[in-house]
DNA sequence: GTACTGATACTCT
DNA sequence: GAGTATCAGTACT
């Protein structure tokens, strides 16, 4: 397994998106490493694209998304939840891969305590979830994802069928096909309907 | 199985 | 002061 590096994020918003999918996510942490596989995720970007943040410019919170590729951007939102997004294409272009949703791999027992679900497969099944079953949070916003602390890797295993569909949970711009996701996988948020 | 609703606090207008 | 890139629980079919 290795480390992405900057050359990875340092692309289109939606061709890292795609390729995010079968990454390993990690977050070392004291008590043990957490660690699981993007199953589903989804571009943003600034101009043209009424749902990002970035849309209306830059402001001090989406700050992070004009800046360089490579970094962590937690937004706090709904009151109650954070979302973990990876800063991609270059410097001075808004832009940003949600991540949706994961597969636990590594440090399940400690997610379960953190979620109080039961079922593995309700531990990180939305971005939501996986920030509280992955311990991300506001402080993380910024965070260089080539660092120590929280990275991705690449993964030795094939990605089957890459599924493209639109966005969720969103008000506007649901027309573009900007979600991607692991066709098989259990742990996708929601899956598109037939086609 | 699906559908609807309330909780909650932070950011921008 | 309104809107939000959501979740979990409840109420139905």
């Amino acid at each position: 397994m290795e480390i992405l590096k900057r050359d990875f994020y340092e692309r289109n918003t939606k061709i890292v998106a795609r390729e995010l999918l079968g990454k390993i996510l990690v977050h070392r942490l004291p008590e043990g490493n957490l660690t699981g596989k993007i199953v589903e995720t989804e571009a943003y970007f600034g101009n043209g694209d009424p749902a990002s943040h970035a849309s209306r410019g830059k402001t001090p919170r989406n700050s992070v998304m004009f800046g360089p590729p490579g970094y962590a951007y937690v937004y706090f939102n709904y009151g109650m939840h954070y979302l973990f997004n990876v800063v991609t294409d270059k410097d001075g272009v808004p832009g940003a891969t949600l991540i949706r949703s994961l597969e636990p791999l590594e440090g399940v027992n400690f997610m379960f305590q953190r979620r109080g679900v039961k079922e593995l497969k309700f531990l990180t099944n939305g971005p939501a979830k996986l920030t509280q079953a992955f311990e991300i949070n506001i402080s993380h916003n910024g965070l260089d994802l080539t660092g120590e602390e929280i990275f991705i890797c690449n993964d030795e295993t094939k990605v089957s069928d890459i599924v493209s569909a639109p966005r969720i949970g969103i008000s506007t711009g649901k027309d573009e096909i900007l979600r991607f996701y692991i066709k098989d996988s259990q742990f996708v948020s929601k899956k598109a309907v037939d086609v």
